[in-house]
DNA sequence: GTATGCATCTCGGGA
DNA sequence: TCCCGAGGTGCATAC
């Protein structure tokens, strides 16, 4: 990429233009620049070639050339953001006050300015979620146990809500913790703490039971110890996926043309 | 912003470029497309204006015009991103194996493609992590109580790390868990169940103190109910933020012109 | 490699 | 508004 001479005239522009912008459209940057954040934690991030990208709702994301997070950010709901020339230099600073939040970046060089206009109206809409699992079990119980017999979803007790709550076919209370993932030691200790909720307020005896993708043996040590039961639930069959065949959705079925 | 005809020669000659630079450079298309993804979950996003940003390890993000996260993405160690022509609409399609997720997105338009060529070797510098606080915790134990005495920091139980051991002036055990955040219900389960380790299997009476920002009534209650302390620690007057003043470190600091 | 827990977690839903 | 828990959590670190 050709690195052109930032000179002030062209900066002062520049500034002129994203100022004038601001919350309106999309702005990317690219260039070599550092940054120092300060709020819940303190960085600083040394010079290098970053791509800084402002939404339209003030969002500012600062990315390196690698991974998924950015190296700074600054969530939407700050203060307006300052787009400063000092020492012939572009600087952008924004302060969020809910958090007491600084960020500043600072542009040794700015390779390329680009300002979009985006319009996006479009939501993501999921399938799959943790939520949708409980639901296929609620309707779905002989994949727990074949004896097993839902009578709640979404329970709340005073620790929090636990995903089913049913019986077995002598009538003994159960209740069942959801993950779509595999079991932590967290999970093990919060289904823990339900039953310890039905039999220490309610006075209850209660089988607990965790439903998750995989278990380690430091969870299983974790349930084996505290009476609980690990089900292994590979949620791939129940939701199949359509990764490893012939997709059965394409995007035709959704495009329309305007 | 001018939104060019996509003619079919132009694309095919993008789609070249793409490939040729792919892993190289960091690409960004911005234009109108749709995007599935299946995998751990299945989603849909309708049409509309949005960013591609494609890192040099091959991260894919998808980001729209609001929030810090993107609405759809791929992590690096995916295979090889294919950018297709299908229909005259250009195609990104990426298949990771080890999580079989895929992800296709379909520009119905791209207003603009650069490709930059970034060098970044510099890495974020972070202070003020929960780590930070606990060691600080273990050399100034006096913000626990004047009486506290440190004996292990990170001491391990079966059911997960501690983050402080000590005693007070009587020689009783106590132990703390310590969050930099406000303080969850799971956290004071949490310290709880290393309570009840030391009572249950090596039959020591242990005091648990629960540090954490702040605490809300919910988890007093777990905490009351369970004989455990609540300690408010305002790490920012540990850590003092330079938010609310003139910074103390300015970029001059660390700035080094080539 | 897997397992574990932090994170400037972010985000959405519910009270 | 705050509180709470899910997440395609990502990510580093310990093993």
């Amino acid at each position: 990429m050709k690195r052109t001479k930032n000179l002030p005239e062209k900066q002062q522009k520049l500034v002129e233009k994203l100022l004038d912008e601001a919350c309106k459209k999309m702005i990317v940057l690219f260039g070599s620049c550092t940054a120092i954040f300060d709020g819940r934690i303190k960085s600083f991030l040394p010079k290098g070639d970053r791509m800084l990208f402002v939404k339209k709702d003030e969002t500012l994301i600062l990315h390196g050339s690698k991974g998924l997070k950015p190296l700074n950010w600054q969530l939407s709901g700050a203060g307006k953001i300052n787009y400063l020339i000092e020492d012939e230099k572009l600087v952008v600073r924004t302060y969020r006050p809910k958090t007491k939040e600084t960020l500043e970046i600072l542009f040794d060089e700015i390779y390329q300015a680009t300002i979009y206009d985006a319009h996006d109206s479009a939501s993501l809409s999921i399938y799959g979620s943790e939520s949708d699992l409980s639901d296929y079990l609620f309707s779905h119980p002989e994949i727990i146990d074949k004896n097993f017999q839902p009578t709640a979803r979404e329970f709340e007790t005073p620790f929090g809500f636990l995903d089913l709550r049913g019986v077995d076919k002598s009538g003994n209370p159960i209740i069942v913790e959801v993950k779509k993932r595999g079991a932590t030691p967290a999970d093990a200790h919060q289904l823990k703490r339900y039953v310890e909720y039905f039999e220490e307020v309610e006075k209850i005896k209660v089988q607990g039971i965790l439903v998750a993708q995989s278990f380690s043996s430091k969870v299983m040590n974790v349930l084996r110890a505290n009476n609980l039961e690990a089900l292994e639930v590979p949620w791939q069959e129940i939701f199949p996926s359509l990764a490893n065949e012939k997709p059965k959705v394409t995007m035709d079925d959704y495009i329309k043309d305007d």
